[in-house]
DNA sequence: CTTATATGAATGAACG
DNA sequence: CGTTCATTCATATAAG
């Protein structure tokens, strides 16, 4: 038997659903160690299988609910004179966010953007790492 | 298809992680420029794909030190019993990645101490869901 | 056995 | 930075 992957037992996706229903979505880490040890009772398992356990469930029932919305709304789409946007659409006229990045570290936050020009570079002796020596500066020796 | 999600080459991933492997934590926007350009030679990469790689790198790596702190806080938390041997957790040389999850949310705190005893029954309501009469503590109340 | 589906696992992207 | 969401990969199981 390859055990690279979690078998859950009936009993345990019951009691699963069961905290499910009454709720639970995502459970603490304190809520997994218990959930996890009360399910051990029926078979083999780990934290990380209860903690993927919700983050399927209910990513998934997400899932179910936006198909269920979509499919109504083609059907209002195609019976209503108006155009419709796309709703769900993250992207296209929204930017995301502008993923700005600083320095290493706290002080000396230096906020740039994708295709950056030159860049001044503030303080880092960052000529290592240049296209692959691969050495880092001082990162590797400690940190701060 | 869809390209709206960067899909690495194992030679950026490979790169990446020898990066990383040396001490690379959070590049600076001049180091991600480089990486980017190194890693461009395999594939297509955007800037942002680098910066969010070691963003989740980094934490997926401290969640994992985190439970387990949390993990041995709990076998000296529920002291004698002996329950929940690690059996989860053989050795760091085989599991691709040990179980990762949330740690706090409001006041359902992670306490991450060093070493504490057998904690004579504190307060925390993570007594709650404790061998199943299946309570939830604030679940029930919220709905996302 | 082959194909289709359900779901465990993983991770890129982004939020608060 | 820790957390959360969405999407994808991988595989156990069901259907044909």
């Amino acid at each position: 038997m390859s055990n690279r992957r979690w078998c859950p037992t009936p009993e345990q996706v019951m009691v699963l659903e069961e905290l499910y229903r009454r709720g639970l979505r995502t459970p603490t880490a304190h809520q997994i160690q218990k959930i996890t040890a009360h399910l051990s009772l029926y078979g083999n398992i780990q934290g990380k299988s209860v903690f993927y356990w919700f983050q399927n469930h209910k990513a998934r029932d997400r899932q179910k609910l936006r198909n269920k919305h979509l499919f109504y709304q083609t059907l209002h789409f195609q019976g209503s004179s108006g155009m419709m946007m796309p709703q769900t659409w993250r992207s296209i006229t929204d930017p995301p966010q502008d993923w700005l990045m600083r320095s290493s570290y706290g002080h000396d936050s230096v906020m740039v953007m994708e295709n950056l020009g030159p860049i001044p570079t503030p303080n880092q002796p960052l000529q290592t790492l240049q296209l692959f020596p691969l050495t880092l500066p001082a990162a590797a020796a400690n940190h701060p």
